[in-house]
DNA sequence: CCCTGATTCGC
DNA sequence: GCGAATCAGG
């Protein structure tokens, strides 16, 4: 995907608004943030102020770099083999709500649990349903993911239960753990 | 771990 | 010019 006009101006815009650079790459789309970032140096718009530099420099000379060892750069390669491209997964993660003028405060937490749709989720978003699939509605929950786990907090203790606690708490009622609602 | 931007350099 | 890999930091 070439820096076509188009893109370049929505480039420009969203710099300009305080949207981060991941935030510029997913709404862009097949692009990543180090392209962005890389597009808006080279336009000369990168924000001056950003992280301070380090005291002492000489430490990023080429002579310092190192020679890419073979295993790492394997795992990245691995890493990015695993998820390549994830266009649409758009999270709870915060961006600016409108405009502003000089450095954007990003919010902690907003919208958390947004449900989102199968295309949306990724290796972070909990994956417990919510409705039922075909439905219009159908979706998932959407919440942070406990690490390592398909679900977030709240959903994982839905998901595993003892069988003794299923039963003391389930008495009389039939909650299926693997179509549950919300 | 999640994220941020900055930089280098092979392409 | 482009952007992955890497670095440095929160």
């Amino acid at each position: 995907m070439a820096w076509t006009e188009e893109r370049v101006a929505l480039l420009k815009k969203l710099w300009a608004e305080g949207w981060s650079a991941s935030q510029i790459a997913r709404e862009l789309g097949e692009v990543t943030r180090n392209a962005v970032i890389g597009k808006v140096h080279r336009l000369g718009i990168a924000r001056r102020d950003a992280a301070p530099r380090p005291s002492r420099p000489e430490a990023r000379t080429s002579a310092a770099r190192k020679p890419a060892t073979a295993s790492k750069s394997e795992a990245r390669a691995r890493t990015a083999e695993a998820a390549p491209a994830r266009p649409a997964a758009r999270t709870q993660t915060a961006r600016p709500v409108a405009a502003k003028p000089v450095i954007p405060t990003r919010y902690e937490v907003v919208e958390r649990g947004k449900p989102l749709s199968l295309m949306e989720l990724n290796d972070r978003t909990c994956k417990w349903p919510i409705g039922n699939p075909g439905d219009a509605d159908f979706s998932f929950c959407g919440e942070s993911v406990v690490s390592g786990h398909p679900y977030c907090q709240e959903h994982l203790l839905r998901a595993y239960q003892p069988a003794s606690t299923r039963r003391d708490r389930d008495r009389g009622r039939d909650e299926t753990p693997a179509l549950p609602n919300a």
